[in-house]
RNA sequence: GGGCCGUUAGCUCAGGCGGAUAGAGCACCGGAUUUUUAAUCCGGUGGCCGCAGGUUCGAGUCCUGCACGGCCCA
C-alpha cells in the first residue's frame, strides 16, 4: 500500500518504527524546559540571542525547501520556533535536524528544542533550533487549525481536544481555578476555616432536591450524595467554630439546562454572632472585590450586557417590591387574586400551584428576571423560608437574602434558625408534606442534627453560592456545561 | 416533557429544485520553495451524507420513526 491509501493513524504508526529503528524512542522520559512561552514572548527584547530550551506541542508546520518556521504550544501559548538545513541536529545523532522534523515530526507531537532566541524581520520572537528533542508521538489529527473545535458535543465529550485546540478554553477554566482560589483567600482573610463535611449521608438534607442513592456495602446501609453541606456546617457551629465554610460538590438529581446541572459547586459559609446584615455585607465586599481582583474594575460585560458590581448594591424588599408590581398586597390578597394574576401573565401551573409557590414563580418572572446589576433581595414570606429566622421586627417575613444578577440568583443567606424547638416543628410539618407527596422534601428527619442544637448553636448566619453561575458570570459562559470540565452527556455507541 | 434547529472526509463547512463518478478549505501523502504569520504553487489520498424504514425508475436531497447534540420554553 503506498502512503496515498493508508489513513493518517497508520501513517504515524509508521513513523514511531521508524524512528525506532533510527534509535529515537518515541516516548522519552523527560526534558528540561528552561523557559514558558509567555516569558520569551514578553521579555524578546532583553533575551535575544540568550539560549533556551523549550518544549511544547506543534500546532503549526510551515516547511521551505531549507527553512522551517513551526509554532510550538505549551500552557500558555504558542512560540515560533525555526530550523535551518545542516545548522541544527537531533539530540544525541548525526541527523540533520530540518529534514528529521520534515519527515518525522507532524502536528499534534511534542517536541522540545534548544537555541537562541531571535527575531525573525516581521518581529516574530523565534527560537533558532540548534538541538532538537522528539518528545512524543501523536497518531490522531488535531482539529483545524484556523476555526478549531466547533461542535459543542466534541467540545464536551472530549474536553481534551477543547482544551489543546483553544487558549480561550484553557483561559476560561484557569480563571474557574483562580476564582476559586481568589474566593478561598478572602474567606481565610477573614478567620473563615475549611473544613471537609460527608459527600456521603445517611439522611439527606438542608435543601429540597432529589438525591442520588447509593449503597454501603461495609456499613450495609443506604447512603445519598449530599444535596447541601448546611446541615453538617452548622454542627460544626455548634461544636465550637465560629467560622466555617466548604467547597461543596453537591448533587442533586434533576434537570439540566444553562443554569442547573445535577453535580454543581456550591459553597456554604457560617458565622457565629452574625445575623444577615452582616453577612450582606460580606457578599457584597466578595463579590465586588472578586470582580475587581480579575477585572481591575467593578464593571464587567456578560452576554453582551453591562453590569456593574461597584458596592454597595440596592437592596429591595421581596414583598413590597412584588406586591408594587402587582398593585396588590401579597401577604393579604386572596389566593385567589393572586392565581388570576398568575393566569393573566400566562404563568405555568397558575392553576395547579399552591399559594406560596406561585408567588415565588411571580417573583422570579416580574422581579427577578428584571434585575440587571447585583441586588439584594431582602426579607422574604416565611412561608418560601423555613430555615430562616423570623424577622425581628416584621413577624410575617424572614431575615433572609438572595442576590440576583441578571436574572440568575447567585446567593442566598439567612439569619439561620437555632431554636431547636422550632426546628423541629419544621421538620415535622415538612414530613408531613413528603406524606402529601412532595418527593423534595427528605424522607427522614435528621434527628442527630435536632440533638446537636439542642447542645446550643450560637446564633448565626449562613450563604450559600453557586459558584458554577458566579464562575459563568465572570467568565461570559453561556451555559453552566461551559464552565464544568467534563460534563455527561448521554453515552453514545462506540464505532 | 413541548417547540425549533442540527448531524455530509480527522476538523471547519458548502450542496438541499430528487437526476451523472458527493464538493471546498485545513490536515495528510509526493514534488518545488531560506523569513512564513490562515505562507504560496503543482499533483494526489481520504465519504455507510447519524441509524432504520418508506415513497420513487432514481434519495445526501422528500416522508416516518429512532439516536445523539444545540437553542428556547416548562
Amino acid at each position: 500500500m503506498s502512503n496515498a491509501q493508508k489513513d493518517e493513524f497508520e501513517i504515524r504508526q509508521e513513523k514511531i518504527k521508524e524512528l525506532i529503528d533510527l534509535g529515537i524512542q518515541p516516548y522519552p522520559y523527560s526534558f528540561e524546559k528552561t523557559a514558558n512561552s509567555t516569558y520569551l514572548k514578553e521579555n524578546a527584547d532583553k533575551l535575544l540571542d540568550k539560549e533556551f530550551s523549550f518544549a511544547g506541542r506543534i500546532v503549526l508546520k510551515r516547511v521551505f525547501g531549507k527553512l522551517i518556521f513551526a509554532a510550538l504550544r505549551d500552557e500558555y501559548g504558542d512560540l515560533q520556533i525555526a530550523i535551518e538545513k545542516n545548522k541544527a541536529k537531533v539530540h544525541e545523532k548525526d541527523l540533520d535536524a530540518l529534514k528529521f522534523f520534515k519527515k518525522y515530526c507532524d502536528i499534534g507531537d511534542f517536541i522540545g528544542v534548544k537555541g537562541p532566541l531571535f527575531k525573525t524581520k516581521t518581529g516574530e520572537p523565534t527560537i533558532l533550533v540548534k538541538e532538537l528533542y522528539f518528545l512524543s508521538k501523536g497518531l490522531r489529527q488535531l482539529p483545524e487549525k484556523w476555526h478549531g473545535l466547533q461542535d459543542k458535543e466534541l467540545m464536551y465529550r472530549q474536553r481534551y481536544l477543547h482544551l489543546l485546540s483553544s487558549l480561550d478554553a484553557r483561559w476560561l477554566f484557569k480563571q474557574r481555578t483562580k476564582i476559586i482560589y481568589e474566593i478561598r483567600k478572602f474567606l481565610n482573610d477573614r478567620g473563615f476555616i475549611e473544613f471537609e463535611t460527608p459527600i456521603l449521608q445517611p439522611i439527606y438534607g438542608g435543601a429540597y432536591a432529589k438525591p442520588f442513592k447509593t449503597y454501603a456495602n461495609a456499613l450495609e446501609t443506604d447512603l445519598y450524595l449530599r444535596i447541601s453541606d448546611e446541615l453538617y456546617l452548622k454542627r460544626l457551629l455548634v461544636g465550637g467554630y465560629e467560622r466555617v465554610y466548604e467547597f461543596s460538590r453537591d448533587f442533586r438529581n434533576e434537570g439540566i439546562d444553562r443554569l442547573h446541572y445535577p453535580e454543581f459547586l456550591a459553597l456554604e459559609a457560617y458565622a457565629a454572632y452574625w445575623d444577615y446584615n452582616d453577612m450582606m455585607k460580606l457578599a457584597e465586599d466578595m463579590f465586588s472585590h472578586l470582580v475587581k481582583e480579575l477585572y481591575s474594575s467593578y464593571k464587567l460585560e456578560y452576554q453582551g450586557e453591562a453590569i456593574d458590581f461597584t458596592p454597595p448594591f440596592k437592596r429591595i424588599s421581596y414583598i413590597d417590591e412584588l406586591s408594587n408590581k402587582m398593585g396588590i398586597n401579597i401577604l393579604t390578597a386572596q389566593d385567589e387574586t393572586i392565581r388570576e394574576k398568575a393566569k393573566e401573565i400566562g404563568l405555568a401551573g397558575w392553576n395547579t400551584l399552591d399559594r406560596w409557590r406561585l408567588v415565588d414563580k411571580l417573583f422570579d418572572a416580574l422581579v427577578g428576571d428584571e434585575i440587571k446589576n447585583p441586588t439584594f433581595v431582602i426579607d422574604h414570606p416565611k412561608e418560601i423560608s423555613p430555615l430562616a429566622k423570623v424577622h425581628r421586627e416584621k413577624p410575617e417575613r424572614v431575615e433572609r437574602f438572595e442576590l440576583f444578577v441578571l436574572g440568575m440568583e447567585v446567593a442566598n443567606a439567612f439569619s439561620e434558625l437555632n431554636d431547636p424547638q422550632d426546628q423541629r416543628k419544621r421538620f415535622q410539618e415538612q414530613a408531613k408534606q413528603r406524606e402529601k407527596g412532595n418527593m423534595e422534601i427528605p424522607p427522614e428527619i435528621d434527628y442527630d442534627f435536632l440533638n446537636a442544637l439542642e447542645y446550643g448553636m450560637p446564633p448565626a448566619a449562613g450563604i450559600g453560592f453557586g459558584i458554577d453561575r458566579i464562575i459563568m458570570l465572570l467568565t461570559d459562559a453561556h451555559s453552566i456545561r461551559d464552565v464544568i470540565l467534563f460534563p455527561q452527556l448521554k453515552p453514545k455507541e462506540e464505532d
